[in-house]
DNA sequence: CTGTTAGCGCTTTCAA
DNA sequence: TTGAAAGCGCTAACAG
């Protein structure tokens, strides 16, 4: 059996109270703190924190639940959000929506039955309704990377409309005129399309059906099809825009099954900056969210608002995703 | 404040035990039982895992300890685990020691601390040293993909060195006698360099330094700078064995690049089934890990170590790869 | 600063 | 079957 609190009680013949101050950092006899000390490491005495939880009602764990654990983009949120937060004494436990709603929900429901302290969420869709069980069991929860309709929680994104809008620009600004844009039906996707079809009303640009393609969801085959078709066009597009990681690799790797070339005979502009695309040739040009912030950000917010309560209006953070040049884009014309 | 079970006491004037008794699936009076579940309805009430916990010493939480969380490897399993850990009322909590020892070990006492019924982990290295705490505190581990120098622990793997035997056996079979190896020297990748050994020396063929790279790490620059260099030989090996996914994808992206073909000039025969190789042409041939069943035989292991105790000795679980045929072989000679 | 006392919400003897 | 009572290990008043 392991050691208890009444065993160093027993052991120091300091009472429980004196001892609990102790392990809570509170103030004791310098004396005393010694004496602690010596049964603790004597008896390798460790707190029980079930029995803890019990009685602050903090069970010290956050649910990050997850729209698709399998993403590249996923396992970088969550290895910055999990450091963060042990950083902190906070365990993660998360869950996998798989993209599917009736997963998520029952994810909620699960966050809220093991009673985490607070919920950090991607979600798959912009409807709120699923996230009534944690609202209702007053865990708060905290978005990432996506917002949903309703203002009852705290989000941390970037503007995808607007970074997309600006990607689309700067292929307009040098020259390019025929684009196509590949991007899922999926939340982001579906907004960095609006920041392409934005740009593209702005500069005057007819935005043509055989240009643009959507897939339900982020993946490299959507990328790897679509650009096929793109390729085998009698008009090629000259430039390119991808909605995501997973989408620009299949881009790439159909790209580069051609004999077509990137950026002489098309160029191209993903989203995030994940490793591979940055060590080929040539570099990508991509729109770099800024993965360790939109964790960071969203974990100090999570954990503020667990620790100070829900004084404030929820936040809507916004953080900003720059255009980071690589070699995948030429100027025409 | 959540109702109690005091509160569906005085609702159905039942005695706390045989509440309880309920909750957990004893016999009741029909009678009694109906009032009982109106009752929780009435009130919503969700019994604390907390002081539930308390009581059984239970906390219905295990902790995957996970070499890397951001390769695309995990990412699956930790999928495949979760899925079946919900399934049976467990929580996940996930713990990244970013390919650092040090951090392992943290992760480690971390899981201790919070008291996880148990432990899942892919270890980073073959020292199990770390793994004390967890067996000191009698909280049985499961290592899933790697093995470590130490009997205690319940393993499921695939037979690396086996697969990789099998694999070079393939390419020498199709008439290869010029085949290079990039891998890692992280566990697996070793592993597997020492199947690819074994097949080349059965077949009396020499390992040519020049056609050997290792890396650290399983990482797609590996796989690229790797093949890069392996092309730009005056005498190209005709086959390449790559040890992971993450290496596979930085081998394709190399022979994309340049005006070899595959397989009509090179062959290549990858580790890991996982999608982006196989939507692309050609179809690349891989050593097919069974990451479902690494996951739930894991799982499984688990659960009836925690729910049934130590009686069995460990078991080590070896599970098949199978090669799966594509297109990115070629018979020569 | 220290110790006593009362719970946190639940499970589990044990006797009825 | 049922219920009263004890107690899991800890924290949080409160009195000293």
């Amino acid at each position: 059996m392991a050691a208890t609190i009444k065993d160093i009680k027993a052991e120091t013949g300091l009472g429980l109270a004196t001892i609990s101050k102790f392990l809570n950092g509170g103030n004791v006899r310098a004396e005393n703190r010694v004496k602690i000390e010596e049964a603790i490491k004597k008896l390798d005495y460790h707190p029980n924190e079930t029995a803890r939880s019990l009685v602050t009602k903090r069970t010290k764990t956050i649910g990050f639940v997850v729209n698709n654990i399998s993403i590249s983009f996923s396992g970088v949120l969550l290895q910055h959000a999990s450091a963060y937060l042990h950083s902190r004494g906070y365990g993660m436990m998360i869950c996998d929506s798989n993209c599917d709603k009736k997963q998520e929900e029952e994810n909620i429901r699960f966050c809220v039955e093991k009673q985490v302290d607070g919920i950090l969420i991607t979600p798959t869709g912009k409807d709120a309704d699923f996230l009534q069980p944690a609202e209702k069991a007053g865990i708060p929860v905290v978005l990432l990377d996506r917002e949903v309709r309703s203002d009852h929680f705290d989000c941390v994104t970037i503007d995808n409309r607007n970074a997309a809008e600006r990607a689309a620009h700067d292929l307009i600004k040098r020259g390019h005129r025929r684009i196509a844009m590949i991007h899922s039906e999926e939340y982001t996707g579906r907004e960095r399309y609006e920041g392409y079809l934005a740009a593209m009303e702005k500069a005057g640009l007819k935005v043509l059906p055989e240009y643009i393609y959507a897939g339900e969801m982020h993946s490299p085959e959507l990328g790897y099809e679509s650009m096929k078709k793109l390729l085998s066009l009698k008009e090629r597009p000259t430039a390119v825009l991808s909605s995501n990681y997973e989408v620009s690799l299949g881009v790439i790797m159909a790209i580069h099954e051609s004999d077509i070339r990137c950026p002489e005979d098309v160029s191209l502009i993903g989203f995030d900056e994940l490793i591979l695309p940055m060590v080929l040739n040539p570099k990508l040009t991509v729109v770099a969210q800024p993965m360790e912030e939109i964790a960071s950000e969203g974990v100090r917010i999570l954990l503020k608002r667990i620790e100070e309560g829900k004084g404030v209006p929820p936040q809507r953070v916004s953080l900003y995703a720059a255009l980071k040049d690589g070699d995948s884009v030429r100027n025409v014309g």
